[in-house]
DNA sequence: ACCTGAACACCGTTCAAGT
DNA sequence: ACCTGAACACCGTTCAAGT
């Protein structure tokens, strides 16, 4: 009896109350039910369900399912957006940044998708947070447009494709064993049609998205700063 | 009488009689819909009718709708892979298909969002393309993938991303007039939190996709060459 | 071998009715 | 003001039946 000190709360555990539905929550569910079943299995029934209300409820505080995803999207990139980059180098802030969204898309690949259709606000803020490290690197005011956007482009392009291939991967697959897989089905192209592919199914077999991604980032930034 | 000379043809026209179904008619029909319609507009009812049949006879040639997109997709892009580079500059090669690819996507838009769900295969020629002139231009072979995957994840990234942002002016409306409002709204954005922005919103106005494009191939490519 | 079209299961969205 | 849940119109896909 001693054992196990359940001291019981003088009031009784809120019973887990259904608190009331808002356009947070609403939010917050269709983000788990994307990341667990995918965007085939965000529906209006399912979401009402894990809700426990009735399909309409949502419409009171979304006008529909577009505006969901967009909400959804919305709420993963405003997360990944979150550092600060005062007192960091250009180059490494934008690495960051980078590498934040990349991780973001990542582990919630449907955003990736979703990119392609609207997130609208989420983009400007990357834009601007891109383009004041463009100003920070003392490129010529000139080609700021050009370089904050080949920039924003590349890390969004990436990341969405980048989300694309993993989801292709996915199903519980070890990660080596899979590139080892794409690899081995390289060695196997018709060497005509195929032959530079062939030539880097090695480093294929061995390569980093991630650091990948970053290599790409460094080729832009070393184009940037040469304009200077 | 005279005036409209029907020359009568001596053969009747010949009735437009039904050709038989063929997964080429299908992904045709497709590609059609999928322009003038838009990504919901494709619909194997729609599909069945454009073609006169019932929608069942379309799953004689095709296993579903994923597979009817990939093909579709698969379509446009092999009709922009056409290009033949040998006796090019790899540079100019890198741009001209890079733009034969943009150019194809801004034309059919949807094939952007496809390219984040499927096209395995046109993506690996894409890359062997590519790769085949970032041999060309002599870069150490250590750096071939990277360099390659990058320009690949750019070009189809920022083609993406552009076709997206076409879809949202579209309707009918003018292109410098599109941008001005853009430019427009960007000026009245919080002037602390978007500074960034609002400082290149005139280079907004008098920017032009396409270039934009090009210089961002150019700065990886400006990165690229640095290697060697 | 290929096509037909009704039928099935499921979806986004609406809306009268409730509280 | 907010929620309920049946109903509507529409979708991808299947399949027995036809030719």
């Amino acid at each position: 009896m001693a054992r196990m000190e359940r001291m019981a709360p003088k009031t009784r555990r809120p019973e887990r109350r259904q608190e009331p539905l808002s356009r947070e929550r609403i939010v917050g569910a269709a983000v788990e039910l994307l990341d667990s079943v995918g965007e085939g299995g965000l529906t209006f029934r399912a979401l009402a369900e894990r809700l426990s209300t009735g399909p309409g409820a949502i419409y009171w505080h979304v006008t529909g399912k577009t505006e969901l995803l967009a909400a959804a999207t919305d709420a993963v990139l405003t997360g990944a957006l979150g550092g600060d980059d005062t007192g960091t180098a250009p180059q490494e802030a934008i690495r960051a940044l980078a590498l934040g969204l990349f991780d973001a898309i990542d582990a919630h690949p449907w955003v990736g998708t979703q990119l392609a259709h609207t997130a609208q606000s989420p983009m400007l803020r990357v834009f601007e947070r891109v383009g004041r490290q463009v100003q920070a690197l003392r490129v010529p005011e000139a080609h700021w447009f050009t370089a904050a956007s080949s920039l924003m482009s590349y890390i969004l392009g990436v990341a969405g494709q980048n989300a694309a291939n993993a989801r292709r991967a996915r199903p519980g697959m070890d990660r080596t064993e899979f590139l080892g897989g794409v690899a081995a089905a390289w060695t196997e192209l018709d060497p005509e049609q195929y032959a530079f592919t062939r030539s880097v199914a090695g480093q294929l077999r061995e390569h980093d998205d991630r650091a990948e991604f970053v290599a790409g980032i460094d080729l832009i930034l070393g184009g940037i700063t040469a304009l200077r």
